[in-house]
DNA sequence: TCTCGACGAATAGTATGACAATTTATGGTA
DNA sequence: TACCATAAATTGTCATACTATTCGTCGAGA
């Protein structure tokens, strides 16, 4: 899959230019605003760094004015830039960023990911996974025990090595995060855990899983069941940790 | 200030329309987003519900159809609608939004906030602070401490009565939230932060503090000084318990 | 000489109208 | 009945003209 095309000038035209392209069914000012939020989250453009004009852009990547002003819109929603007029678009400084942004995230991991970054998510998780199942080992009601059940039970049969079983895996996690009955959670939670989660996707390609995660999901899934906060936060914090240990390892080589 | 404008219809033209004002400064799109984002955050648009067409809804807020595209595109970019062609603009599921935007946030603060939304950002604040102050005792350097002692100094020459000393509140804990070194984590408690402030801000006009915060404040500095990283968590979330109990106050009247 | 204000230029912001692309619904045909 | 072509509605994209905002500069006056 290639990310960008590049087209000859016709030789009475103005420079040749970049074309943004799209797979059918997305939009191009989105593929403009991911171009534009790859290249910044990537470090291509520094905070404080002013995009040239709209129009000497806009031509460059051979869109209409209005597609490339959208997709700023995009960026100026998520904080990764501002524009003014007789000053253009500038990119703010890392702290104006929306990092827990699900596409700012996408954004990021879509090249090599900061490992300091990558680090903090992880943290991040290992503080808000656990309380988030302590809270759930409290209000889970009986739909949400079945829910994970289940999801336990496909991910038994499927494995992590098909593409159904991570989904069982995902669809466990999100069990658990809607038992907790509290949206700002559920939606930080999830953004956390998939961005995460590419990373070990990413890495470890044909690489077969150091060790069975089952076991230590079943133990949450217990301690939740039996309405055990502490021993539900130990658990996941179990869980968190070994995940954290395999994009380690996967990093690291 | 007034919100709305209402301005005649001429007798020729349409039905009169609700025009969107802005203050010198803002654009228009943005306050375009600021009034749909504002709706659909008080429920006035539910999920599920689709907007009427662009060129209907703009000449009803009289203005442009790229104004109005640009607004839209920002609501898209925040994960509270969807657009596909022949079918329109449709709010999303409340588990699609980016709750934990500053701007969604905001907006979700502009009317009166659900009673059971603000209680879970306190509960994720509960979660993530402390263990913010944790990770802070661990790694503060030298130049964090001297901003929090110098924000905890003007904190108690100027009280929270005055705008000075609540932002050398804020300075404080932004501190902390600094000396952690993780991003991710600064960027969530420092929304969540300003969002629950606001509350108590809006909610506490006139009506004195219940109780000096400037001892507890100590007790956490203290602690992150010592490097004692157990008694900065305990002494945060004395602090955040505390907030929470003035909200609860003042909600409840 | 310094300060303040008016003016001008550069850039983003808004408006308008036309056309293209996408998707659902409809109706016709095998 | 199932499937495929066609039509219609709506968003998506484009081009262009004009407006508003903001910064820098230049000049007048203290």
């Amino acid at each position: 899959m290639t990310d960008i095309d590049i087209i000859e000038g016709n030789g009475e035209d103005e420079t040749p230019v970049a074309r943004v392209p799209r797979g059918t069914g997305r939009r191009l000012h989105g593929a403009v605003a991911h171009k534009l939020g790859t290249a910044i989250l990537s470090g291509e453009y520094a905070p404080g760094d002013t995009l040239s004009g709209e129009v000497e852009f806009s031509k460059t990547l051979d869109v209409s004015r209005s597609a490339y002003r959208e997709a700023v819109q995009v960026l100026t929603a998520k904080g990764l830039v501002e524009s003014r007029p007789k000053i253009g678009t500038r990119v703010l400084p890392r702290s104006r960023w929306n990092l827990l942004d699900p596409d700012v995230l996408a954004w990021a991991f879509a090249g090599e990911p900061d490992i300091t970054f990558v680090r903090g998510l992880f943290e991040l998780r290992a503080i808000v996974e656990p309380a988030a199942a302590a809270l759930a080992a409290e209000r889970r009601e009986r739909s949400d025990l079945k829910v994970m059940k289940d999801s336990l039970a496909a991910m038994r049969r499927l494995t992590l090595a098909t593409e159904a079983g991570r989904a069982a895996d995902r669809e466990f996690h999100d069990a658990v995060l809607t038992a907790t009955r509290n949206d700002a959670l559920i939606v930080l939670s999830a953004s956390i855990g998939a961005a995460v989660n590419w990373t070990t996707q990413f890495k470890q390609r044909g690489r077969a899983l150091p060790r069975n995660p089952l076991p230590d999901h079943m133990l949450v899934y217990e301690a939740i069941a039996a309405g055990n906060a502490n021993a539900a936060s130990t658990a996941m914090r179990t869980l968190v940790d070994l995940a954290l240990e395999d994009t380690k390892l996967a990093m690291a080589r």
